[in-house]
DNA sequence: TTGTCCATGACAAGCCATTGACAACAATGG
DNA sequence: CCATTGTTGTCAATGGCTTGTCATGGACAA
C-alpha cells in the first residue's frame, strides 16, 4: 500500500488549538493497558464489551480508552469469575453488587487462603512469578490494585497479606529464603515509590519512624510511614535496626512530634527491652511514642505508660487524624 | 529548504542572556546528546516532534536544541510507551498527566525549573536537610538530577557520592548512625522507584542481584540492578544479606543468565570468602558471574577464574551492552 | 571532503476494530 | 444417559491507521 497516510497528521503544530484536554475524566488507559493491568486478554476484553456490555471504555479515533473506573471494575469482574460465577450474568451488575458478591464468596469458601482473598488478589499468579524470581510480574500483579485501592486498603488488604502468606510458606518449607527476599525487596520499593509520591513537600517534619536495632522487618513500618505521608502528615522514615540511642537522639533536630516504632518480634529479646526501655526513658517529654506491629502488644506493659500501643490500622489511623492527617478516600 | 536556514531565530539569547545572571533555564542540547540521554533514537526523536509535536524544541544555527524540561519529559514518554501506551496519545498530555500515568512513577516536582547547575550538587542543602532529618527534602534535592542526569551518571556522580560523604562523616564523627541510616532508606527508596519505572515488562534476559550473607549494604547493588533495568534487561533483585547457597540455588528456576554479586566489605572475613568460594563452585555453568562494588578487588583471585570482576561503571555497562543492554553512557 | 544536521517521502510491522467461526463446556430436556 | 442448546474464551481474516526506521538530497561547519 503506497502512499501510507504519514505525511499529514493534522499540520504539524496544531498548539494553539483544542489541546488542553486534559480534564476528560481520566479515561487514559488504551487497551493494551488495560489488558496488562487487569490480566484479561485483548480478545476478551472486547468479547466482554460486545457480547455483554459490561464495561463501555469511550472511544477516541484512535480506538477505546478506559478510565481508573473501568479498570476497577474490570478487576471485580474478573474476580467473580474465577470464583466461578459468569461473566453473562455478572455483567449487568452494579460496582457494588460486584464487591458484595466478592465478600461474600469469601465467607462462603471459608477456604485455608482467607486471608489474602479479599479482593481476588490472583495468588496463583503471585506464587508462580515468585517461584520464577520474576520481580517484574510481581510488581505489576501488584501495581493493579495500587492504581485503584486507596493507600490504607491497599498496604492492609493486599501488600501485608502478600508479605505474610510468603512469610507462612517458608516457615513450613514451602518456600526459600531467597522468594522471601525477593518479595519483601519488591515490596519495599513499592512502598518507597508511595512513600515518595505522598510526601507532602512544605510540612515540617512531624513523624519519624524507626525499628529498633536487632529489628530488620521494616515492611511494616515504611508501610505506615507511607500511610502518614498520604495523609498529609511530615515523615522522616529512618529505617531499620537504630539503636535506640541514636532514635532518643534524633527527636530534637528532627522536630518530631511522634516516634512510631515498629515492633515484630514476637519473641521477647533481653536486648530488645533494654532497647526499648531506652527509648521510654529518654524520649524527649514532648514527643509521643505509639508502638506498632505485631510484637507491640507483648511490650503493651513497658510502652502504655509513657505512649500508646496501635493494636490495628484503624487505630493508627485515627491517631492520624487526630494529629492533623486527612484521610485519603476512595476514587 | 523547507525553511533552510532559518536563520538564527532570535538572536538574544543563547550567548548569554545580558539579563538575569541566574542559573539561566537554556541548558541546550543538541539531538544527538539527547538521544544517548534519553535512549531514543535520533530518527524517532524527529518523527515524534514531526508528527505529533511531543515536545518543540527550540533552533538554532546548529539545529535543534533540546532543554532540560525535554529530556525529562521524552524520558516520561519512553517509560509509557514501553508500558504499552501509544506515543499519538500521549504526545498530547502535560508533564503531570505523563508522571501520573505511570501510577507511581516518577514523583518530583521538576516543574519547569529543573536546570540548575548540572554540575554542581548543592552539598550544602543537602547537609542542611540531612540534619535536620527531612527526607522530602533531601528528596528533592536529588530528584532534580534525577530528571536531567541520565542513570548511569546519576548514580555515579550523585547519588553514590552522597552516600559516601555521610558515610565518612560518620567515620570523622561529624554525624550520627541515625543520618546514614536516613540518607540511606531515601537512597533506596529514589533508586527503587527507578528500578520499577526502568524494569521493562516482557524480557527473557534476566540478571540476578545479591549480597551475601554478612553484607548489609545494598546500596550499590541496587543501583546496579537500576541500571541494568534501565537498559531494557531483565532484572531480579533479591536484596542484600543472602546466604550463598541460597543464591545458588535461586538461579535455576530464575532463569538467569548472570549472578551480579555486590561486594563492599573490605575487611576480608572468613565467612565472607567461605561464601563466596561456595558460590563459584556451585554456580550452575551456563549462569555469568559479575562481582562488583568495593570489595570485590580483594576476592578477585577468587572471582577471576570462574567470572569477571566490575572494576567500575564503564566496564559494567560494557558487559551490560554485551548481553544485550541498549544504552548510552555520556556525551 | 567529511560529518552532522535538516526535511521529505516511503515502507514494513504492528496495533486496533469488526465480524464470524469454532471448540470446550455447562445446562437442559427427553 | 444422551442430544440439544446456550455460553464463553480464543482465533482468524480483513481493513485501516500508527509508528519506527530507512533512504534521499540539500545545507553547513570543520
Amino acid at each position: 500500500m503506497g502512499h501510507g497516510g504519514v505525511g499529514r497528521v493534522r499540520g504539524g503544530r496544531e498548539g494553539c488549538g483544542p489541546v488542553s484536554k486534559t480534564p476528560e475524566t481520566s479515561a487514559r488507559y488504551p487497551i493494551r493497558v488495560v489488558s496488562k493491568l487487569t490480566g484479561i486478554g485483548i480478545d476478551t476484553l472486547r468479547a466482554w464489551e460486545r457480547r455483554y456490555g459490561a464495561v463501555t471504555p469511550v472511544r477516541d479515533d484512535r480506538g477505546r480508552m478506559y478510565t481508573d473506573a473501568d479498570i476497577s471494575r474490570l478487576r471485580l469482574l474478573r474476580g467473580a469469575v474465577e470464583h466461578g460465577h459468569s461473566i453473562g450474568r455478572l455483567a449487568g451488575l452494579t460496582d457494588t453488587d460486584l464487591r458484595r458478591l466478592g465478600a461474600t464468596a469469601d465467607a462462603n469458601t471459608a477456604s485455608a487462603v482467607a486471608s489474602t482473598q479479599r479482593t481476588s488478589l490472583d495468588t496463583a499468579a503471585l506464587t508462580a512469578a515468585l517461584q520464577k524470581y520474576d520481580a517484574t510480574a510481581i510488581d505489576q500483579q501488584i501495581s493493579r490494585f495500587a492504581a485503584v485501592l486507596p493507600p490504607l486498603e491497599l498496604l492492609r488488604d493486599v501488600l501485608m497479606p502478600v508479605l505474610a502468606q510468603v512469610g507462612d510458606e517458608w516457615h513450613r518449607g514451602a518456600t526459600r529464603i531467597a522468594h522471601e527476599h525477593l518479595m519483601s525487596s519488591t515490596l519495599r520499593n513499592i512502598l518507597g515509590s508511595f512513600l515518595r509520591l505522598y510526601a507532602p513537600p512544605d510540612v515540617s517534619t512531624r513523624l519519624l519512624f524507626a525499628t529498633l536495632a536487632g529489628e530488620r522487618h521494616e515492611i511494616g513500618t515504611l508501610g505506615a510511614a507511607m500511610l502518614a505521608a498520604s495523609s498529609g502528615l511530615g515523615v522522616a522514615y529512618l529505617g531499620p535496626d537504630l539503636p535506640a540511642g541514636e532514635i532518643v537522639e534524633s527527636m530534637e533536630p528532627a522536630g518530631a512530634r511522634v516516634l512510631v516504632l515498629g515492633l515484630t518480634t514476637t519473641s521477647a529479646g533481653k536486648t530488645r527491652e533494654r532497647e526499648l526501655r531506652t527509648i521510654v526513658r529518654d524520649l524527649p517529654k514532648h514527643v509521643e511514642l505509639w508502638a506498632g506491629g505485631r510484637g507491640a502488644e507483648r511490650h503493651a506493659a513497658l510502652v502504655s505508660p509513657r505512649g500508646l500501643v496501635l493494636r490495628d490500622y484503624s487505630a493508627y489511623q485515627r491517631e492520624l487524624a487526630r494529629i492533623g492527617g486527612r484521610v485519603a478516600s476512595h476514587p
